[in-house]
DNA sequence: TATAATTAAATTGTGCTCAATCGAATATAA
DNA sequence: TTATATTCGATTGAGCACAATTTAATTATA
């Protein structure tokens, strides 16, 4: 390859087409989400909790990568929806529970066909989809570990 | 697996760690970056112009999947820098064109150490990185495809 | 050539994303 | 206990992202 020794072309970057791939699939979601009036921040927030249920603030953080600061404008969207309640833990007032509603709850059922949708699309190969989502990990597991 | 059923789990999502791993990707690139008062979307604008020394706005959201909303503020920040200048094009005045300054071309060599330092990281190996590129690329291709 | 359609940026409005900071609550140490 | 330090979340401010709309310029068509 002939542009090995040109480290700012931006062909030459893993960065950028992580940034682009990740941007352009999450716009893939967007009319899906729409339908329920969601945004895909708010989406994987509330995946988190059809898991768990009840998360704090900071447990949701970590699972998701994201910081109070992103995340306290989207509980508070979520609950002005109606899908979760927000209080206080009793033991530590310090600490914020988000808790799913019924009608939370319920949306999971709505939802569902989302993913199978995207993954009708056919974007990659089931072994690509695997070797991708493996690299993925790696590279985040990593990641961490230089910080 | 025992999750191959379960679309909604984070888990399952090849999206979700797309989109963190970006995140977190950037995120390492902020120190380097704060150096030279560049944010990384500013970053990777100034790597196209530093390929092909002047741009349209189309051009450049096309290189970078970035619409002009995006762009505008990003160029007229750069352009206050002065890192580039910004000047319609004479044969169709509804292109904006943008084209690097003497500060502009100069600013390629103070930068040139961060791909390299973010290279050092041994994030992934080489093999890795390599595979990571050409799903990125593919992936990128087939949400082309699908659009 | 008028006028209609198209194109390119800019603007607007909403919603993240993150660093930095703050204040309250809790944990720790002297 | 009583300082001191830490933790948690909310807030603030800057900077994207992107859909939708607007404005200006160009091209196509009747």
């Amino acid at each position: 390859m002939e542009n090995n020794f040109e480290p700012l072309k931006l062909e030459n970057q893993l960065c950028f087409p992580l940034y682009a791939a990740s941007r352009e699939l999450v716009k893939l979601y967007r009319p899906y989400l729409d339908e329920h009036n969601l945004t895909y921040t708010q989406y994987i927030t509330m995946m988190v909790l059809w898991e768990e249920n009840r998360c704090s603030v900071k447990e949701l953080g970590a699972k998701l990568y994201l910081d109070s600061g992103t995340l306290t404008p989207v509980l508070k969207s979520l609950e002005q929806k109606g899908l979760l309640s927000r209080f206080r833990s009793e033991s530590d007032e310090r600490v914020l529970i988000a808790k799913l509603t019924e009608k939370g709850k319920e949306l999971k059922n709505r939802v569902e066909d989302i993913p199978v949708k995207i993954g009708c699309m056919n974007l990659l190969s089931p072994e690509e989809g695997a070797a991708l989502y493996t690299l993925l990990y790696a590279l985040l597991g990593k990641i961490k570990d230089n910080n």
